[in-house]
DNA sequence: TCCTTTCACATACCGATGGTATGTGAAGTA
DNA sequence: TACTTCACATACCATCGGTATGTGAAAGGA
């Protein structure tokens, strides 16, 4: 039997684990993933490179675990923020300002948002975000096409279009220091959304 | 006096950075920043290493210089795209068009979007991109909303979230299959913009 | 209990890479 | 012609990711 988490084996090797995805998600994000080394990365989790390399592949491999625990933290306070509301539309504006303000932290950012897809290339990277938060989007999109809320029509292309734009602006946000520009780009963001519903204008 | 290009040391001077640029731009681009070594690249070049840190501070500063090509092309056929419209939101969507399916371009794709905020860090990526391109989206939706098309607003936030939904959407139309995607896509983005023409819907 | 196997690492080591310090010969200059 | 400058080439180094192997404690069977 594996008897998972009870031996004392399982125990330790779950803690040292642990360590090392802590240790490197602080340290990637801090410095980013070319500028830390392993030695760095093993001599403040307390263990060595064979640990590393006992628990994953490689650097990419460490960096991908690293990856999907912060893509996982972004997804719960989206899904959070959307499971606050009731209806439909509001789930997803709602989403979407969470997703806006969980991608201006640093942490977020240099991690998932500008070494993840340059280490792991755009394809895993996609999938990891598909399998995390992009997911939720793309379910919102397709549930209000569905309803008829949004005019019927590809829901990929609109689900890259706004997530990219999100992305986009949250790096931006960060380094900005204007008081209102975060509401001025949920702002625009939000008419973004509105237009989607009010579907094509009449021309 | 300088003498510029005439001397026999500046000419041979151009020819080996040129050379420098050109291959490291091929490699670069099929092999991404990461995977290829100074040796590859000064050897392509039939140069040695000597030559490169002559003439650049480092891979880094070889990569910036390739990427300063790449987003002059591309700024390139989005100019050209747009200086063939008269009207001034025709020369808006059309730049855009143009972005859009230069984007899809691997040597772009990889340089421009994947490594480049990666390698050189997004606030350098961005001053470069704004140099060059994203310049020109900020003038249209400046002059736009000068116009009156387009309800007053900042316009950094919209240039941010247009130029990101963009940027995402052809890495995104670089590996998807569907014969129709790149349609899709740019309608999608068509409406965007289209809403933006037609200021917030009533509610 | 004793022996054996497995596992979770630690240690030692290697090739390759970005970067640097120095040499060199031709082109420019007085 | 003598001297200086420049555009590289050569030789070298520290560091890094990765690997091969050793080791001692925990798990499992008799």
């Amino acid at each position: 039997m594996p008897d998972a988490h009870h031996t004392t084996r399982a125990r330790q090797r779950e803690l040292t684990r642990g360590a090392l995805v802590r240790e490197g998600r602080r340290l990637f994000a801090a410095e980013g993933y070319a500028a830390v080394g392993l030695a760095e990365i093993v001599r403040a989790a307390g263990v060595t490179k064979g640990a590393l390399y006992h628990h994953f592949d490689g650097k990419a491999a460490l960096f991908r675990a690293v990856l999907e625990v912060v893509q996982q933290e972004v997804a719960g306070r989206v899904a959070a923020a959307a499971g606050a509301e009731d209806d439909p539309w509001a789930q997803l504006t709602a989403g979407c300002r969470a997703f806006l303000t969980a991608g201006t932290d640093p942490e977020v950012q240099r991690i998932m948002l500008l070494d993840g897809p340059a280490v792991l290339g755009w394809n895993e990277w996609r999938a990891l975000d598909e399998a995390a938060s992009a997911r939720h989007l793309t379910e919102a999109l397709a549930g209000l096409t569905a309803a008829g809320e949004i005019p019927p029509q590809p829901v990929e292309p609109l689900t890259r279009l706004l997530s990219g734009a999100m992305n986009e602006a949250a790096l931006w946000l960060a380094s900005s220091h204007g008081p209102t520009d975060l509401d001025d780009t949920w702002a625009a963001l939000s008419r973004m959304l509105e237009a989607l519903r009010a579907g094509p204008p009449a021309r």
